[in-house]
DNA sequence: GTCTATATTCAGATAGAC
DNA sequence: GTCTATCTGAATATAGAC
């Protein structure tokens, strides 16, 4: 029980209520944390009653996991369904390069992604299921696409592609849980061009890439 | 106001409680985190009473501050504190090896450490400041003193040492985040020692060690 | 100094009116 | 279907006894 537009699908327009409160509810959570938000917020937030809100989630724990695998969703694979088919053109530190930049500016740019790994982390003991989510919908298919890629270069000479990619890709995650998340810019100082130079002359190697 | 101990430093069995109470807010802390612990649980972990419990922590946000700072402060350097004589000697690639085995251990045998970085990071929006004291002990400690060794040999042919250092921890303490703390190991599966080799033949390429 | 008991506030969840 | 009003339990913090 919960959703009754599922036994009419003639009537679409059943679901805005819906979507206000994952509206509302996203708002709250990813601000507040999951125990800090109360479900009076979220109500308000979404501009219904608290009785109209259980009407269409059991409790508080499935509106979070329904928001949760929602959002999960939304991100998945985000940073690269838009320009994916000219970001792996060109000479692989280029390419790397691009890459590096559009996941440290779609993280910084987007607060609301950083806010949800926050959450997500910071809920992990409570909710581990909802952890394994953000995971496969968020982490898995970037590094699963950059491995990809490095497999089209073998002139990049790396013997395993998988575990490079999952290096390249938890460095800049890293950097930016340091910088952005944990606001430590002024204790580990970083410039992101020079993190990012650096990280990319590790993979590829001048040994590898030969001047034409 | 809170600590009366300090006042009079001839009596340093005062300190008892206020220990007893820092042990019961790491449990209950660590384990619920911030929004979730209840002062009640805290003065029933620690085996007093509440009003104890507030006449030596103003209240509930500072209790966590001082459990935070002292956690930090505990946990500072850790990994490097107890072998540091003979860990930095020998071949850099065992040295490394030797280094990334002694931090992946630390973060998964201590599940302390592990629920401390959850706590903090989940709270990072809410206490910045703890989250900052967190880097400043644990997280720069370890990448200035691998950003030290990497500069004591010049042969690896390292251009930026510091960053290199800070993207050999990130991608550590990443790898830890997924498989542990986000339990993803059956999503993302990496075996321990696949990830250490990979990371630091990147970094340990063979033409700058040319064999002996 | 430490406890028992309590004041106060607020959360999650629901009954019943319309 | 949605809202007003409310129940129930629990949390922070404290007053007052010993």
């Amino acid at each position: 029980m919960g959703q009754k537009k599922d036994n009419d699908p003639n009537h679409k327009g059943a679901t805005d209520k819906a979507q206000a409160i994952l509206k509302g509810a996203m708002q709250e959570f990813l601000v507040h944390g999951y125990v800090a938000t109360s479900m009076e917020r979220v109500a308000a937030a979404a501009g219904v009653s608290k009785p109209t809100l259980y009407s269409h989630f059991q409790d508080k724990e499935s509106l979070f996991t329904a928001l949760v695998q929602r959002l999960a969703q939304e991100k998945h694979g985000a940073i690269f369904h838009s320009p994916d088919s000219y970001l792996f053109q060109g000479e692989p530190s280029l390419v790397l390069r691009h890459l590096a930049t559009l996941i440290l500016d779609h993280l910084k740019g987007e607060s609301q992604l950083l806010a949800f790994i926050r959450l997500i982390i910071g809920e992990s003991g409570r909710f581990p299921e909802l952890a394994r989510i953000m995971v496969r919908n968020i982490d898995k298919p970037m590094i699963e696409r950059l491995s990809q890629y490095f497999v089209s270069r073998p002139e990049l000479q790396l013997s395993d592609p998988k575990t490079t990619a999952q290096i390249f890709i938890g460095a800049l995650v890293h950097f930016v849980i340091i910088q952005e998340m944990l606001q430590s810019q002024d204790i580990l100082p970083m410039e992101r061009d020079r993190f990012i130079n650096n990280l990319i002359a590790l993979i590829v190697v001048d040994s590898a890439v030969p001047p034409k």
